[in-house]
DNA sequence: TGAAATGTTGGGGCG
DNA sequence: ACGCCCCAACATTTC
């Protein structure tokens, strides 16, 4: 196997798949040719969702990393601004290059433009190999026995685990060679990413971005967490989470890897670990998010469930700027915004607690939730974002049934009896003792001065009222459900 | 991956 | 000892 030094390079466009190891395009690509690893930035391809100020962030860290880590292997990783297609054809041009090799994306705007980009470099004689880097089980390798896609997770699932199970990962290169001419990089300062971002100390304090903090926090929380994973993931302020979903947003570590480790760690433990493990169970989740996304590209604007689409939502500034800013007086939803905006991520049940506040107790759309989701999360993904907030709100695929709504009291009690949550956001509820630090609007005067608490002004008063606004939602998706 | 209303049961206090 | 009431603790039903 010798190097050959002569033959063309071909570069490896980089998209949601930042990371060395088990990069299938990266691999392949790699074999006996140099490469060119390149990233672009085209944030207007991407359709109505451009990335996020938050994802924005995220992203400037991880192609920093990536490009360290390619720089250990005698490599680096070339910049280049949209429109993408220009950007390869010009550093095929510049380079040699006589191939691009990715991993697929599936989010309908991007997949339609790949699928351009594809046909428009073969057709000027540039080879174009595209693989799967993302999932476990590709959208169209998914179907119900009568044909179709899935609705509902539990078949889908099953479905998924009945397949052969997915591949081993792949290694990363020990080198990779450099090609004759490499073509010249942007600053990535040029893309702005980090431009207005005034977050930047909550998030640094909270989060690595890169592969190698991915892999950490993998196997730290396989080797701490994954045992008591099925309690502790409704713990809301405890640390048995994964907290890996920006890593596996960007790539920085794919399904493939967490399969494994997770295998591994759950051999002899008495249980198979793929189907009955919760914590792949929620990569399940994560796999049927795709799926529904690939198979009804509409979603994102629309609901699935077409019913919906006439509920009159309320479209009131006020109340969604409450809840934006943590500041709707029910302190289990105002201390899971306040973490949003200071961290760029909360738990998954702080996630459902918030938006069923929202879209039932507010009764504004689920879409202006997952607007602000997707402009304050880190791990904001099309996929999981669109699945989440339909499932909450009722108008997705095997959605929560119109009466499901959930008390943020109830909700504190169970998955933060101690109220540590509460304390660590709300400082101004601190001293108040427990059972009114869930619902401060209850407690007897005497007990909130003593706090010092002044409703309406140290912590607001609540913005609705849970009783009446539990029966007005009720009443609504009664009668919609009726029409 | 609810919550609240309603129904049932069983133990203890009491006449 | 017995019936009655109260009420927690569950279970079931309904939205």
């Amino acid at each position: 196997m010798g190097r050959h030094q002569s033959s063309a390079p071909k570069i490896v466009w980089f998209r949601r798949d930042l990371r060395l190891a088990d990069h299938p395009a990266l691999f392949n690509a790699a074999q006996n040719h140099p490469i060119i690893p390149v990233f672009i930035w085209a944030p207007d391809e991407e359709g109505d969702w451009p990335p996020g100020a938050a994802s924005r962030w995220w992203l400037h860290h991880a192609l920093t990393n990536l490009d360290k880590s390619l720089r250990g292997l005698g490599s680096c990783l070339v910049l280049r601004s949209g429109p993408t297609l220009a950007a390869l054809k010009a550093l095929a041009r510049e380079s040699g290059a006589t191939a691009v090799y990715w991993n697929r994306r599936y989010e309908p705007a991007v997949s339609e433009r790949d699928q351009r980009i594809e046909d428009d470099l073969r057709a000027n004689g540039i080879d174009v190999e595209s693989y799967n880097g993302s999932l476990l089980y590709e959208p169209w390798t998914v179907a119900k026995k009568a044909g179709g896609p899935f609705q509902v997770f539990t078949p889908f699932w099953k479905t998924c685990l009945a397949q052969d199970p997915p591949a081993a990962p792949l290694p990363a290169p020990h080198v990779l060679q450099q090609p004759a001419i490499w073509p010249r990089s942007e600053g990535l300062d040029s893309f702005s990413l980090h431009a207005h971002m005034n977050r930047a100390e909550g998030f640094c304090a909270s989060w690595n971005p890169g592969e190698k903090e991915a892999q950490n926090q993998l196997k730290s929380f396989v080797s701490k967490s994954l045992r008591s994973y099925a309690e502790a993931r409704d713990h809301i302020n405890g640390d048995g989470l994964s907290r890996l979903s920006p890593h596996v947003h960007f790539g920085e570590i794919g399904p493939r890897q967490i399969w494994k480790a997770v295998e591994k760690a759950s051999r002899g433990q008495g249980y198979s670990a793929a189907k009955d493990n919760p914590f792949l169970r929620q990569l399940g989740w994560r796999e049927f998010s795709y799926h529904l996304l690939f198979h009804f590209p509409h979603t994102p604007q629309q609901p699935l469930r077409t019913r919906f689409k006439a509920f009159p939502w309320e479209s009131d500034a006020a109340a969604l700027t409450a809840w934006q800013q943590g500041q709707t007086g029910i302190p289990l939803v105002d201390a899971a915004m306040r973490q949003l905006w200071c961290e760029g991520w909360m738990p998954n049940r702080a996630r459902m607690v918030v938006a069923s506040y929202l879209t039932k107790n507010m009764l504004i759309s689920w879409r202006d939730g997952a607007a602000w989701f997707w402009d304050t999360l880190v791990d904001a993904d099309l996929a999981n974002n669109t699945l989440g907030w339909q499932w909450t709100s009722g108008c997705g695929a095997d959605a929560a049934p119109y009466f499901r709504i959930f008390n943020p009291i109830n909700q504190a009690v169970k998955f933060d009896p101690d109220g540590h949550y509460i304390d660590r956001w709300i400082p101004a509820l601190r001293k108040l003792p427990l059972p009114w630090r869930f619902k401060p609007w209850e407690a007897p005067p005497q007990v909130l001065s003593e706090a010092g608490v002044a409703l309406g002004t140290t912590y607001p008063e609540p913005w609705v009222d849970l009783r009446f606004s539990r029966e007005r939602a009720l009443a609504m998706y009664r009668q919609m459900r009726q029409q």
